[in-house]
DNA sequence: GCGCGAATTGACTTTTACGTAAATGCCGTG
DNA sequence: CACGGCATTTACGTAAAAGTCAATTCGCGC
C-alpha cells in the first residue's frame, strides 16, 4: 500500500480533473494532508474518492454524498445520535432498494427492446 | 383507462411541476395532444413520464433518457439502424450493470455501518 | 542558484434542469 | 357577464457541479 498519492496520479486513475478534487476538497468530502502547497492524497483519501464516483455514478448529489460518507465513519458515542444515524442508513437504503427497482425495471424494458430489435432482423432475414 | 389526463392530474400523480411537464415536451420526451392550447396527456404519454422518473431516479441526465424512451420505440426497419440499435442497448445495459455493482456495494457498506451502530448502542448497554 | 514543468489559487464561464414572475387565455358558475 | 381558477406563453433567474483561464509559485534536477 503507497503512503501518497499525488493528485495527477488520481485525477488519471478515476478520470477526474485537478479542478474536480480540488473542489471535493472545498466540499469538505476529502482532506489530503500538505507539504508546502501540495496535496498528498493517502489511500484513506483514494477509497473515499472511489466512494464519491460510486455515488456519483448512482446519481446522488455532493449532498447526498456527503451524508453517505458520514454514515461510513466511526460511529458517533452519544446514543441519540446513534438512532439518528440509524434511522438515517434506513433511509438511505430505501432510496437504493427503490434504484434497484427502477434499474431492473429498466434492464427488462431494455432486454425486450433488444429481443424485438433481433426479431426485426430475424424478419429481414439477417442471421445474427 | 382514462383517455385523458390534464396536466395537473399528472402533476400530483407524479409530484413534479407543470414547468417540468412543459420542458419534457420542449425537450421532445413527450407529446401531450391538445385541445385549443390545453394540453390532453393521453395513457401513453403518461406511461412515458413513468419511464422519465424512472431514469431521473436513476440519475440519468435529460439526453439520457431520451435516448433509453427511443430504444423503447418500434425497431427501425433497416439492418444497418437495427444492429446500430442493439449496439446502443447493449452499452446502455452495460451502464446499467455498472450501476447495480456500485449499488450492491453501496447497500454492503451501509449495512456495515448499520451493523456498527447496532454494536455500539449495545456497548452502551441500550437494548435494541 | 536557476530554470522549468507541475501544482495551486482565484475568478469567471458553462451546462443542466428546472423555478419564478408577468401577462394573458379559456371556461364553468352564479 | 363578471369572476375565480386553472392553463399557457415568454422571458429571465438560479443552484449544482464542474470547466477554463490567467497569474503565480513550488520544488527538483542539474
Amino acid at each position: 500500500m503507497r503512503e501518497y498519492y499525488t493528485i495527477t496520479e488520481l485525477t488519471r486513475e478515476f478520470d477526474i480533473s485537478t479542478r474536480t478534487l480540488r473542489f471535493y476538497e472545498d466540499e469538505g468530502l476529502v482532506a489530503p494532508v500538505r507539504r508546502g502547497r501540495t496535496r498528498l492524497f493517502r489511500p484513506s483519501d483514494r477509497h473515499l474518492i472511489k466512494q464519491i464516483m460510486r455515488g456519483k455514478r448512482l446519481g446522488f448529489s455532493i449532498n447526498e454524498i456527503r451524508e453517505i460518507i458520514q454514515m461510513y465513519r466511526e460511529p458517533p458515542g452519544e446514543v441519540g445520535q446513534l438512532k439518528l444515524m440509524i434511522k438515517r442508513i434506513e433511509e438511505k437504503r430505501d432510496d437504493l432498494r427503490q434504484k434497484r427497482r427502477d434499474l431492473e425495471e429498466t434492464l427488462a424494458e431494455l432486454d425486450n427492446a433488444e429481443e424485438a430489435c433481433v426479431e426485426r432482423l430475424a424478419e429481414l432475414g439477417v442471421n445474427t
